[in-house]
DNA sequence: AACTTATGCAACCGCACCATT
DNA sequence: TAATGGTGCGGTTGCATAAGT
């Protein structure tokens, strides 16, 4: 076990163990307790220890054996559940970052609520931490503007309005780090202009758990330049489903379909995703060539309700480029939000 | 400072699916 | 083929803490 993970664990641990010290005993279901002696509620010091010192010595799996072999009074539910959301090594912690941010709210916008699919693609990440951060920031918004996380008004706020400013504060994160970089004598590629492109592919009218083919999404940074072609581009092309060549395991034998690299997007500025052959279908995605949004005149006249906020919101850049934990506490101004709100209701 | 409310998140639950017996 | 056990998923709960009054 090296230090890292025992610095993870331990600080988990500590932190359970406080925790467990304030309700330890109220926290247990002594009915159940009597019945089959089974622990349950917040995991002890002794408890990880035991399943993380288990597991290193004869791996994972069969969690029911596991935990009556580890001497745990779990079920192998609770010690699987421990195990992959919280004790496993690869387990990434902390704040969801800008470019997960949107990776969700694209995945998301595809596959629904499969959350274990979408954490598939964010490496480190659980389908508990995933869904969690949904349920807690952004259905907060949607709360916020009144309306159905599920309806189409909001789905088309995230796509057209949130996930693009999303892009543009990734953009301006990385202009910022090159700028830093390059100030401090490092050999640094030329700063492209980061462009969110998202087939939308009927999305103004897909169902909350349409399927899409993983060659439908697309992250493309550009140098301003959208012909349709990505030859000129350095991204990487493999499908996360798909991919004889981008296919791999992580360290603890998980599904990982694709290399980290393909999804980290500030390694290297190039936050591309998937394979694409529907280069005829460009056209129709939200893109303009200085990276603010505006609506292609085919969707336009399919009636997105959000035409000319972009123009608006540009107005107001500074407010959500600058500063900020989560760019969803400050994606909105007020007048955004009225913004917002009357066209909702006017679609009422 | 005390109290209330909101938020974040670990953990649990029920269900479905699959493999094995 | 049915029964059983293991696994994984999505939804929900409950507690600690933060934020607000």
């Amino acid at each position: 076990m090296d230090q890292d993970f025992k610095g993870i664990v331990m600080s988990t641990i500590t932190h359970d163990y406080n925790y467990n010290n304030q309700s330890d005993d109220s926290s247990i279901d002594q009915e159940d307790q009597l019945m089959d002696d089974l622990r349950r509620g917040p995991w002890t010091v002794e408890e990880d220890l035991l399943l993380v010192n288990y597991i290193a010595n004869h791996g994972e799996g069969r969690w029911n054996s596991l935990a009556r072999c580890a001497g745990l009074k779990r079920t192998g539910k609770s010690c699987r559940l421990r195990w992959l959301n919280y004790l496993r090594p690869d387990v990434r912690r902390g704040n969801i970052t800008l470019e997960e941010q949107l990776l969700i709210l694209e995945l998301h916008s595809r596959w629904g609520n499969r959350w274990s699919k979408i954490a598939q693609h964010l490496p480190g990440r659980t389908d508990n931490e995933i869904k969690n951060y949904w349920r807690t920031r952004v259905q907060k918004h949607a709360k916020q503007l009144q309306c159905d996380v599920n309806s189409k008004q909001f789905k088309d706020t995230m796509r057209y309005l949130w996930m693009p400013r999303l892009v543009e504060r990734i953009q301006a994160e990385a202009a910022s780090t090159a700028t830093t970089a390059s100030s401090n004598g490092a050999k640094v590629a030329t700063a492209n202009s980061t462009n969110y492109m998202n087939q939308p592919n009927n999305t103004m009218n897909n169902g909350y758990n349409q399927e899409f083919s993983d060659d439908q999404y697309i992250f493309q940074t550009s140098n301003n330049e959208f012909s349709g072609s990505f030859n000129n581009q350095s991204f990487v092309t493999a499908t996360p489903e798909n991919s004889s060549t981008g296919g791999s395991s992580d360290s603890m034998g998980s599904n990982t379909q694709l290399s980290s690299d393909c999804y980290s997007f500030p390694h290297s500025n190039t936050y591309n995703i998937a394979q694409n052959t529907h280069t005829n279908n460009y056209s129709e995605t939200l893109f303009s060539p200085n990276s603010n949004y505006y609506y292609h005149q085919q969707q336009q006249q399919q009636g997105s309700e959000f035409q000319g906020i972009d123009q608006q919101q540009n107005n107001n850049s500074n407010m959500w480029l600058g500063g900020g934990e989560d760019v969803l506490d400050n994606i909105w101004n007020s007048d955004d939000m009225w913004f917002i709100q009357q066209q909702l209701s006017n679609d009422l």
